[in-house]
DNA sequence: ACTCTTGTTAAAAC
DNA sequence: GGTTTTAACAAGAG
């Protein structure tokens, strides 16, 4: 599921490659997975590429722009005759050949190279969207957690008022955005803070330390490329590293690093949520 | 056959 | 209006 540093590492990696490209082609698969006009994208020259929150903004010469949304198991994968001649395949066991049963939109480049959008569950999407659309889009949205307009004060402030619990206030987009399950539950046992206790019960200075963790893990995550946890993974079908130093998500049962209690795993919003009885009060 | 999984949003309920 | 809860989306694993 990729949050914030799984979307980071795909930007980072797929932006030096496409930038300069022209869109040649578009193969729709799957109509759900593909919205707006053809018309306005191919042709179309990538000026850049773009995180925001958890969108991919691929931005074209056109003052259009292709936002993608990955949802739960969206996955871009590039492939060109450089990439796989030079690069070889990679190890990880996604080489099912492409397409795959999964893919849902092909975008075919400059030079010989395709975008794969694969999506297991067809919750993710591809949309063309003006400059102003994309605008109005990320002007809804908080800022991202590792930006530094998020500061203790920011948050505390915005936990006013607010009952629900503090692990789904952290995850809600219009606080701040870019945590996810998987993150959330790390940050939060890090912080030593229970996931179910009201957000507008947290001190000041625990909503610092919450923060800077949030931001601590968040950067963990990119510099480890991301968590591979069900479907994830780099734009060459590589996994992330995130996934084999998590502090609770998926370690049910295991112990706790901070305290050595036995994590556990209860549901909060819907939601599987890993925290350490011991520790996070 | 049934439950469980998740990011986001829309709608209903307060 | 703001906040909170619930369901829905889809497909596959167990």
């Amino acid at each position: 599921m990729p949050e914030l540093p799984e979307v980071e590492t795909i930007v980072r990696r797929l932006q030096p490659l496409v930038v300069g490209s022209t869109i040649e082609q578009v193969e729709v698969r799957k109509e759900k997975s593909f919205q707006g006009s053809l018309d306005a994208v191919v042709g179309a020259t990538m000026l850049s590429v773009e995180r925001r929150a958890k969108f991919i903004r691929l931005q074209l010469d056109n003052n259009y722009n292709l936002l993608v949304h990955l949802k739960m198991t969206g996955q871009l994968i590039y492939v060109s005759s450089t990439t796989r001649v030079g690069g070889g395949h990679p190890t990880a066991d996604w080489v099912d050949e492409l397409p795959s049963k999964h893919t849902r939109v092909i975008i075919s480049l400059s030079k010989s190279a395709q975008l794969f959008f694969n999506d297991q569950r067809i919750f993710g999407w591809i949309k063309v969207m003006s400059d102003d659309e994309v605008r109005f889009i990320f002007d809804q949205l908080g800022p991202d957690v590792i930006d530094a307009s998020v500061t203790p004060d920011y948050l505390y402030e915005k936990l006013q008022g607010r009952s629900i619990a503090i692990k789904q206030a952290i995850m809600d987009n219009s606080v701040m955005s870019g945590l996810g399950n998987i993150y959330a539950c790390d940050a939060l046992n890090r912080a030593k803070i229970h996931p179910a206790r009201p957000a507008k019960s947290l001190s000041k200075p625990e909503v610092a330390e919450l923060l800077s963790q949030s931001k601590q893990v968040l950067e963990l995550g990119i510099k480890l490329g991301g968590a591979t946890i069900e479907h994830f993974m780099h734009i060459d079908g590589f996994s992330g590293r995130y996934q084999d130093v998590t502090a609770v998500y998926g370690r049910e049962g295991e112990a706790c690093y901070n305290c050595g209690g036995t994590i556990s795993k209860i549901k909060l919003g819907g939601r599987g949520t890993y925290l350490c009885e011991g520790c996070q009060e």
